[in-house]
DNA sequence: ACTGAAATGTTGCCTAA
DNA sequence: TTAGGCAACATTTCAGT
Protein backbone atom coordinates (compact mmCIF):
# COMPACT_ATOMS: atom_id res chain seq x y z
CA UNK A 1 0.00 0.00 0.00
CA UNK A 2 2.03 2.89 -1.56
CA UNK A 3 0.70 6.34 -2.77
CA UNK A 4 0.34 5.03 -6.01
CA UNK A 5 -2.21 2.32 -4.33
CA UNK A 6 -3.78 5.19 -3.01
CA UNK A 7 -4.37 6.75 -6.30
CA UNK A 8 -5.48 4.01 -8.08
CA UNK A 9 -8.14 3.46 -5.16
CA UNK A 10 -9.34 7.22 -5.42
CA UNK A 11 -9.73 7.32 -9.10
CA UNK A 12 -11.46 3.72 -8.84
CA UNK A 13 -14.00 5.22 -6.09
CA UNK A 14 -14.69 8.13 -8.82
CA UNK A 15 -15.42 5.41 -11.13
CA UNK A 16 -14.96 2.00 -10.95
CA UNK A 17 -15.81 1.66 -14.82
CA UNK A 18 -12.26 3.81 -15.28
CA UNK A 19 -10.17 1.98 -18.39
CA UNK A 20 -6.74 0.95 -16.48
CA UNK A 21 -4.91 3.03 -19.48
CA UNK A 22 -7.01 6.07 -18.02
CA UNK A 23 -5.68 5.55 -14.62
CA UNK A 24 -2.16 5.14 -15.69
CA UNK A 25 -1.73 8.09 -17.31
CA UNK A 26 -3.34 10.33 -14.36
CA UNK A 27 -0.67 8.63 -12.11
CA UNK A 28 1.76 8.06 -14.22
CA UNK A 29 2.03 4.44 -15.19
CA UNK A 30 1.42 2.17 -17.40
CA UNK A 31 -1.56 0.20 -18.42
CA UNK A 32 -0.45 -3.57 -17.20
CA UNK A 33 1.04 -1.79 -14.04
CA UNK A 34 -2.10 -0.44 -13.18
CA UNK A 35 -4.05 -3.49 -13.60
CA UNK A 36 -1.27 -5.46 -11.86
CA UNK A 37 -1.84 -3.16 -8.42
CA UNK A 38 -5.75 -3.58 -8.94
CA UNK A 39 -5.94 -7.48 -9.21
CA UNK A 40 -3.41 -7.92 -6.36
CA UNK A 41 -5.86 -5.00 -4.50
CA UNK A 42 -8.73 -7.20 -5.25
CA UNK A 43 -6.41 -10.08 -3.90
CA UNK A 44 -5.70 -8.86 -0.90
CA UNK A 45 -9.14 -7.77 0.05
CA UNK A 46 -8.18 -4.24 -0.17
CA UNK A 47 -11.12 -3.76 -2.64
CA UNK A 48 -14.03 -5.50 -1.43
CA UNK A 49 -16.65 -4.63 -4.60
CA UNK A 50 -16.90 -3.20 -7.94
CA UNK A 51 -20.35 -1.58 -7.31
CA UNK A 52 -22.49 0.81 -8.42
CA UNK A 53 -24.90 3.63 -6.23
CA UNK A 54 -27.98 3.30 -7.39
CA UNK A 55 -30.76 5.98 -6.71
CA UNK A 56 -32.48 4.79 -3.81
CA UNK A 57 -36.43 6.43 -4.20
CA UNK A 58 -36.02 5.41 -8.74
CA UNK A 59 -34.78 1.67 -7.40
CA UNK A 60 -37.98 1.54 -4.34
CA UNK A 61 -35.70 0.88 -2.16
CA UNK A 62 -36.89 3.36 0.37
CA UNK A 63 -38.25 1.63 3.24
CA UNK A 64 -35.23 1.41 6.10
CA UNK A 65 -34.85 0.26 9.44
CA UNK A 66 -31.88 -0.54 12.50
CA UNK A 67 -32.89 -3.69 14.02
CA UNK A 68 -31.60 -4.88 16.94
CA UNK A 69 -30.94 -8.58 16.80
CA UNK A 70 -31.13 -10.98 20.24
CA UNK A 71 -29.83 -14.46 20.57
CA UNK A 72 -30.33 -17.14 22.89
CA UNK A 73 -27.20 -18.18 24.45
CA UNK A 74 -24.00 -17.64 22.59
CA UNK A 75 -23.70 -17.07 18.86
CA UNK A 76 -20.74 -17.34 17.18
CA UNK A 77 -20.13 -14.19 14.78
CA UNK A 78 -19.54 -16.83 11.88
CA UNK A 79 -23.38 -17.82 12.37
CA UNK A 80 -24.91 -14.69 12.30
CA UNK A 81 -22.97 -13.63 9.02
CA UNK A 82 -24.42 -17.03 7.63
CA UNK A 83 -27.71 -16.28 8.83
CA UNK A 84 -27.68 -12.35 7.17
CA UNK A 85 -26.49 -13.11 3.92
CA UNK A 86 -29.23 -15.58 3.12
CA UNK A 87 -31.53 -11.70 3.75
CA UNK A 88 -30.30 -9.82 0.60
CA UNK A 89 -32.41 -6.52 2.69
CA UNK A 90 -29.42 -7.00 5.28
CA UNK A 91 -27.24 -3.66 3.98
CA UNK A 92 -25.00 -3.69 6.73
CA UNK A 93 -24.48 -5.50 10.30
CA UNK A 94 -22.21 -5.74 12.73
CA UNK A 95 -21.91 -7.54 16.33
CA UNK A 96 -22.19 -4.72 19.15
CA UNK A 97 -21.45 -4.37 22.83
CA UNK A 98 -24.41 -3.89 24.28
CA UNK A 99 -27.45 -6.00 25.52
CA UNK A 100 -28.22 -6.87 21.97
CA UNK A 101 -25.58 -9.13 20.08
CA UNK A 102 -25.92 -7.44 16.42
CA UNK A 103 -27.46 -4.63 15.01
CA UNK A 104 -28.50 -5.13 11.53
CA UNK A 105 -29.51 -2.12 8.66
CA UNK A 106 -32.21 -3.21 6.60
CA UNK A 107 -33.65 -1.66 3.32
CA UNK A 108 -36.01 -2.50 1.47
CA UNK A 109 -38.95 -1.78 -1.30
CA UNK A 110 -41.66 -1.14 1.38
CA UNK A 111 -42.87 -2.17 4.95
CA UNK A 112 -44.12 -5.49 3.98
CA UNK A 113 -41.47 -6.51 2.24
CA UNK A 114 -39.80 -5.28 5.30
CA UNK A 115 -41.21 -7.09 7.49
CA UNK A 116 -40.62 -10.53 5.16
CA UNK A 117 -36.99 -9.89 5.56
CA UNK A 118 -37.10 -9.66 9.23
CA UNK A 119 -39.19 -12.64 9.35
CA UNK A 120 -36.46 -14.47 7.62
CA UNK A 121 -33.99 -13.22 10.30
CA UNK A 122 -36.59 -14.09 12.98
CA UNK A 123 -36.92 -17.59 12.16
CA UNK A 124 -33.04 -18.88 12.16
CA UNK A 125 -32.65 -20.57 15.04
CA UNK A 126 -31.17 -19.59 18.33
CA UNK A 127 -32.58 -15.77 17.35
CA UNK A 128 -34.45 -15.07 20.10
CA UNK A 129 -35.90 -11.42 19.07
CA UNK A 130 -35.35 -8.52 17.11
CA UNK A 131 -36.19 -4.99 17.86
CA UNK A 132 -36.53 -2.87 15.39
CA UNK A 133 -36.14 1.03 14.60
CA UNK A 134 -37.86 2.03 11.27
CA UNK A 135 -36.39 5.32 9.78
CA UNK A 136 -38.75 7.62 9.23
CA UNK A 137 -36.58 10.46 7.42
CA UNK A 138 -33.09 10.10 6.45
CA UNK A 139 -31.10 12.88 7.60
CA UNK A 140 -27.44 11.84 6.06
CA UNK A 141 -26.21 9.43 3.67
CA UNK A 142 -22.25 10.48 3.50
CA UNK A 143 -22.06 7.26 0.75
CA UNK A 144 -18.83 5.63 0.43
CA UNK A 145 -16.09 4.86 2.90
CA UNK B 1 -37.43 0.77 -15.47
CA UNK B 2 -38.42 -2.45 -16.07
CA UNK B 3 -37.58 -6.17 -14.82
CA UNK B 4 -34.72 -5.92 -17.67
CA UNK B 5 -33.31 -2.29 -16.01
CA UNK B 6 -33.18 -4.16 -12.14
CA UNK B 7 -31.33 -7.44 -13.76
CA UNK B 8 -29.04 -5.12 -15.16
CA UNK B 9 -28.93 -3.16 -11.60
CA UNK B 10 -28.42 -6.03 -9.74
CA UNK B 11 -25.54 -7.47 -12.40
CA UNK B 12 -23.82 -4.18 -12.26
CA UNK B 13 -24.27 -4.08 -8.17
CA UNK B 14 -22.30 -7.41 -7.91
CA UNK B 15 -19.61 -6.32 -9.92
CA UNK B 16 -19.53 -3.01 -11.87
CA UNK B 17 -17.14 -3.64 -14.18
CA UNK B 18 -19.20 -7.07 -15.80
CA UNK B 19 -18.61 -6.39 -19.39
CA UNK B 20 -22.14 -5.31 -21.78
CA UNK B 21 -21.58 -9.00 -23.56
CA UNK B 22 -21.60 -11.04 -19.84
CA UNK B 23 -24.36 -8.90 -18.60
CA UNK B 24 -26.70 -9.66 -21.89
CA UNK B 25 -25.78 -13.16 -22.00
CA UNK B 26 -27.58 -13.10 -18.18
CA UNK B 27 -29.99 -11.56 -18.92
CA UNK B 28 -30.90 -12.40 -22.56
CA UNK B 29 -30.15 -9.32 -24.02
CA UNK B 30 -27.19 -8.62 -26.84
CA UNK B 31 -24.45 -6.30 -25.52
CA UNK B 32 -25.54 -3.70 -27.28
CA UNK B 33 -29.14 -3.45 -26.18
CA UNK B 34 -27.74 -3.73 -22.32
CA UNK B 35 -25.11 -0.67 -22.91
CA UNK B 36 -28.41 1.14 -24.81
CA UNK B 37 -29.83 0.58 -21.12
CA UNK B 38 -27.25 1.39 -18.94
CA UNK B 39 -26.04 4.45 -20.67
CA UNK B 40 -30.33 5.62 -20.27
CA UNK B 41 -30.44 4.89 -16.35
CA UNK B 42 -26.89 6.64 -16.30
CA UNK B 43 -28.68 9.83 -18.03
CA UNK B 44 -31.86 8.91 -15.68
CA UNK B 45 -29.72 9.21 -12.50
CA UNK B 46 -30.85 5.64 -11.57
CA UNK B 47 -27.06 4.69 -11.23
CA UNK B 48 -25.62 7.54 -9.64
CA UNK B 49 -22.15 6.60 -9.59
CA UNK B 50 -19.66 3.36 -10.69
CA UNK B 51 -17.43 2.63 -7.38
CA UNK B 52 -15.78 0.69 -5.04
CA UNK B 53 -16.15 -0.82 -1.54
CA UNK B 54 -12.82 -0.27 0.21
CA UNK B 55 -11.40 -2.27 3.21
CA UNK B 56 -12.37 0.39 5.59
CA UNK B 57 -8.82 -0.93 7.97
CA UNK B 58 -7.26 0.02 5.03
CA UNK B 59 -8.30 3.25 5.33
CA UNK B 60 -7.84 3.21 9.09
CA UNK B 61 -11.09 4.48 9.62
CA UNK B 62 -12.13 0.70 11.81
CA UNK B 63 -13.78 1.81 14.91
CA UNK B 64 -17.82 2.12 14.19
CA UNK B 65 -20.94 2.37 16.53
CA UNK B 66 -24.59 2.79 16.09
CA UNK B 67 -25.81 5.60 18.38
CA UNK B 68 -29.49 6.12 19.91
CA UNK B 69 -30.33 9.98 20.11
CA UNK B 70 -32.42 10.73 22.45
CA UNK B 71 -33.74 14.49 22.49
CA UNK B 72 -35.70 16.63 25.10
CA UNK B 73 -39.26 17.87 24.25
CA UNK B 74 -39.83 17.61 20.30
CA UNK B 75 -36.92 18.23 18.09
CA UNK B 76 -37.17 19.16 14.24
CA UNK B 77 -35.82 17.20 11.98
CA UNK B 78 -34.19 19.58 10.16
CA UNK B 79 -32.30 20.95 13.53
CA UNK B 80 -30.96 17.35 13.94
CA UNK B 81 -29.41 17.65 10.62
CA UNK B 82 -27.95 20.76 11.65
CA UNK B 83 -26.06 18.74 14.38
CA UNK B 84 -24.79 16.11 12.37
CA UNK B 85 -24.02 17.44 9.42
CA UNK B 86 -21.44 19.22 11.71
CA UNK B 87 -19.62 16.16 12.53
CA UNK B 88 -17.45 14.02 10.12
CA UNK B 89 -17.69 10.90 11.64
CA UNK B 90 -21.50 10.45 11.08
CA UNK B 91 -21.89 8.03 8.40
CA UNK B 92 -25.55 7.54 8.20
CA UNK B 93 -28.16 8.84 10.07
CA UNK B 94 -32.36 9.12 10.39
CA UNK B 95 -35.44 10.06 12.47
CA UNK B 96 -36.97 6.45 13.74
CA UNK B 97 -39.96 4.94 15.45
CA UNK B 98 -39.09 3.67 18.49
CA UNK B 99 -38.13 5.53 21.77
CA UNK B 100 -35.04 6.80 20.10
CA UNK B 101 -34.94 10.36 18.05
CA UNK B 102 -32.64 9.20 15.60
CA UNK B 103 -30.27 6.51 15.18
CA UNK B 104 -26.72 7.46 13.70
CA UNK B 105 -23.99 5.50 12.05
CA UNK B 106 -20.73 6.62 13.22
CA UNK B 107 -17.28 5.66 11.55
CA UNK B 108 -13.86 6.91 13.44
CA UNK B 109 -9.94 6.07 13.21
CA UNK B 110 -10.15 4.77 16.85
CA UNK B 111 -12.17 4.97 20.11
CA UNK B 112 -10.79 7.81 21.75
CA UNK B 113 -11.33 9.62 17.93
CA UNK B 114 -15.42 8.06 18.06
CA UNK B 115 -15.55 9.50 21.73
CA UNK B 116 -14.64 13.17 20.67
CA UNK B 117 -17.18 12.76 17.96
CA UNK B 118 -20.00 11.30 20.26
CA UNK B 119 -18.90 14.58 22.45
CA UNK B 120 -19.68 16.83 19.52
CA UNK B 121 -22.95 15.34 19.02
CA UNK B 122 -24.61 15.46 23.01
CA UNK B 123 -23.10 18.62 23.65
CA UNK B 124 -25.76 20.00 21.16
CA UNK B 125 -28.91 21.64 22.61
CA UNK B 126 -31.82 19.40 23.14
CA UNK B 127 -30.04 16.73 22.94
CA UNK B 128 -30.42 14.73 26.10
CA UNK B 129 -28.39 11.41 26.21
CA UNK B 130 -27.63 9.18 23.64
CA UNK B 131 -27.21 5.66 23.74
CA UNK B 132 -23.86 3.45 21.94
CA UNK B 133 -23.14 0.50 20.74
CA UNK B 134 -20.08 -0.22 19.24
CA UNK B 135 -19.27 -2.78 16.79
CA UNK B 136 -16.96 -5.57 17.51
CA UNK B 137 -17.01 -7.02 14.06
CA UNK B 138 -18.46 -6.08 10.97
CA UNK B 139 -20.72 -8.90 9.23
CA UNK B 140 -22.22 -7.94 6.21
CA UNK B 141 -21.09 -4.41 4.10
CA UNK B 142 -23.31 -4.69 1.18
CA UNK B 143 -24.09 -0.97 0.58
CA UNK B 144 -21.95 2.31 0.32
CA UNK B 145 -23.29 3.83 3.91
C1' DA C 1 -29.56 -6.99 -33.90
C1' DC C 2 -25.41 -7.71 -36.55
C1' DT C 3 -20.94 -6.24 -38.22
C1' DG C 4 -16.26 -4.40 -38.41
C1' DA C 5 -13.11 -0.98 -36.83
C1' DA C 6 -11.19 1.08 -32.76
C1' DA C 7 -10.33 0.84 -28.00
C1' DT C 8 -9.31 -1.68 -24.02
C1' DG C 9 -8.09 -5.69 -21.29
C1' DT C 10 -4.77 -9.44 -20.68
C1' DT C 11 -0.54 -11.95 -20.67
C1' DG C 12 4.35 -13.18 -21.38
C1' DC C 13 8.84 -11.63 -21.54
C1' DC C 14 12.48 -8.46 -20.73
C1' DT C 15 14.80 -4.84 -17.97
C1' DA C 16 15.92 -2.19 -13.91
C1' DA C 17 16.36 -1.40 -9.04
C1' DT D 1 13.01 -10.79 -6.03
C1' DT D 2 9.65 -7.37 -6.99
C1' DA D 3 7.67 -3.93 -10.03
C1' DG D 4 7.26 -1.56 -14.57
C1' DG D 5 7.28 -1.20 -19.60
C1' DC D 6 6.48 -3.06 -24.10
C1' DA D 7 4.37 -5.75 -27.44
C1' DA D 8 1.32 -9.32 -29.09
C1' DC D 9 -2.99 -11.28 -28.64
C1' DA D 10 -7.89 -11.59 -26.88
C1' DT D 11 -11.88 -9.35 -25.74
C1' DT D 12 -15.03 -5.52 -25.51
C1' DT D 13 -16.94 -1.29 -26.92
C1' DC D 14 -19.29 1.38 -30.13
C1' DA D 15 -20.96 3.42 -34.45
C1' DG D 16 -23.18 2.47 -38.76
C1' DT D 17 -26.17 -0.32 -41.05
Amino acid sequence: MDNLDRSILDELRRNSRAGYGDIGQIIGLSASAVKRRVDRLVADGVIRAFTIQVDPTVDGMNTEAYVELFCRGTVAPEELLRILSAVPEVVDAGTVTGSADAIVHMRSRDIPSLEAALERVRIAPNVDHTRSAIVLSRLIHRSND
